[in-house]
DNA sequence: CCATTGGATTGAATCGTTTCAATTCCAGGA
DNA sequence: TCCTGGAATTGAAACGATTCAATCCAATGG
């Protein structure tokens, strides 16, 4: 394989020039630069990463930790996410490495290792607890870290999140304005971070209404379609009586409105549905689901755009997201 | 940081030392060892990778190419790989580079990045077209690689795959045993590998029930829920009878089994359904769907061994694992 | 008591970059 | 013609590990 001496020699200079003209440092002549470029061309010349890593003390690579076991992820949702921040690395040509681990012990563990043999330059964390162990730890190891979601108390430290109130209370002011006054709420349970954010949307919401908050109409359940299914029909069976419903995310909307059709209630018709997060699959719900879009696109830029200014040991500011209210016809 | 020279003189022998105990390579007295241990340990040293891979020629780094475009993934199957993937990766100190690209061209150019680069040994191709422009490429430049699935012609290369054939011929013997007669058959296109293979299986456990192979129960359609969705609605409302369906996928069936509620007929009881991949939301379906499931932690397994074996340089034969058949209610 | 043996340990070279400091080059001014 | 000064180029020293070859040492055998 090639290296930069081979580059250096068949260009008729030395391997500092070709360092120069590589990382746009240092002054080069033009024709010197033009016959550089074209012995790296020849070759198919790459630097070698360690090499270059070693030198530079940055691996310009971005860790993803994914959480294993029963926390394993299997929200759709996920996957649009690892694309978009696949994308935004590519912008900024960085790597995405993605390590998974058993427990929350080796979790830490692992952390360490990818940063002190600086595999990764730092990290990303997703999927955050309200009180999330990994935090403490890497801010007091100084290890550069941006988390995709808030924590409880919210301590000093770069994030980036979606504005789940915001989302909610938007959701619930249309439904309102829809004549809308019963509405249930299906959650899952509120130690999730955006839960509980996005559940404080809906209460906001309702009080913004001059809506009480009842109690029978929201119910806490598992983060999945069958979650969402289940208090659904519990909704139904106990005769609570209501016109729209609001899921934390579709995956648990498309539930509800799966146990609203068997109860023979046309969501869209007969009842409002409303989910978050808008998978793919929402849009092919039937009837298609309105929902609130997490942008992905903005998100996946948004942290690598904080997590490039947190390795480069500054303090970015939060970013809170809007999300977008995408109307379709079950609501 | 600490580095290998930190450790040596805590533990008062030279680097050299300190590196056969990190890689129990050369002979070490073993108080000698304790040692060296408890330097590493009161200083929380980790080796740096960059130089590691520098020395060893070596960077014990997957690399793992997700399409983007049209063709992005949105499959929750592949996230259950990715997780699978990143656990076998542990069991032998891998880790696991994720790259994402715009279009077919710039899959090639990422390639040799990162491989002439050294930043990953070699790759692990998914969600394979039948005739992959990536697969010559990777070759004649000789670098290691395993697909997980095959393609068109099989030219020599290292893949595991699931037996989608055997699945399929399994999944008809049993609805044939059953007393079906009339087998609907739902597929994405062709062009995707396993859906050939897939189809091919369905055909053979036809012929081996005497059963004639009829187009007009076979549909072709794309690879969503709302795919196996329109079909099924096709199928239904052209009046063209069927007991049973097969679909290729479990999205394309819990799209089926919303046609046949909507149109009346429960799926399990009217209509027996069957699909493809055991994804989290086929067993809270309703009715919880009999599907093939891809023992994902065998496939991960699979491919990590067979790529070890690739970038030692041998030549690993292809595994096939033959799916297993998990019998619910919808069939 | 010395030579031999073989295990344990170490010194130093090396991997492929980057970058500081030193050198060369060249044009323009004195 | 000789300086001077800035731009262009280069040599060589890191960066932090691995590993070959050399050295050290204790025990054994003659």
């Amino acid at each position: 394989m090639a290296t930069i001496r081979d580059v250096a020699r068949r260009a008729g200079v030395s391997p500092a020039t070709v360092s120069y003209v590589l990382n746009n440092s240092g002054p080069v002549r033009p024709e010197t630069r033009e016959r550089v470029l074209r012995a790296i061309a020849e070759l198919g010349y790459h630097p070698h990463a360690g090499a270059r890593q070693l030198k530079r003390r940055r691996s310009d690579t971005v860790g993803l930790i994914l959480p294993t076991g029963e926390r394993r992820l299997s929200d759709p949702f996920f996957l649009e996410l690892i694309h978009a921040l696949g994308d935004a690395c590519a912008d900024h040509q960085l790597d995405l490495l993605i390590a998974t681990c058993r427990d929350p012990a080796a979790d830490l563990r692992l952390i360490d290792r990818l940063y002190k043999g600086r595999r990764v330059d730092g990290f990303l964390l997703i999927d955050l607890q309200r009180q999330d162990p990994r935090i403490p730890h890497l801010r007091q190891a100084g290890i550069p870290f941006v988390a995709f979601g808030r924590v409880e108390g919210n301590g000093e430290f770069p994030w980036v999140d979606v504005d789940g109130a915001a989302g909610m209370r938007e959701a619930v002011a249309y439904l309102v304005g829809k004549g809308h006054r019963r509405i249930a709420y299906l959650s899952p349970p509120l130690s999730f971070t955006f839960a509980y954010h996005r559940f404080r949307g809906y209460q906001q919401g309702l009080s913004e209404a001059d809506l009480p908050l009842e109690e029978a109409l929201v119910r806490i359940t598992r983060l999945t379609m069958e979650g969402g299914y289940e208090a659904t029909r519990a909704l139904l069976s106990e005769g609570v009586p209501f016109t729209a419903l609001i899921a934390a995310t579709d995956l648990m909307a498309l539930g509800a409105m799966r146990a609203l059709h068997e109860a023979g209630r046309t969501p869209g018709q007969d009842v409002a549905v409303i989910g978050f997060d808008d998978i793919p699959m929402a849009a092919q719900a039937h009837p298609p689901l309105t929902t609130l879009r997490q942008p992905m696109d903005q998100i996946g830029k948004a942290l690598i755009r904080t997590w490039l200014a947190a390795v480069n040991g500054e303090s970015p500011s939060p970013t809170l997201i809007p999300p977008l209210l995408i109307r379709r016809e079950s609501a």
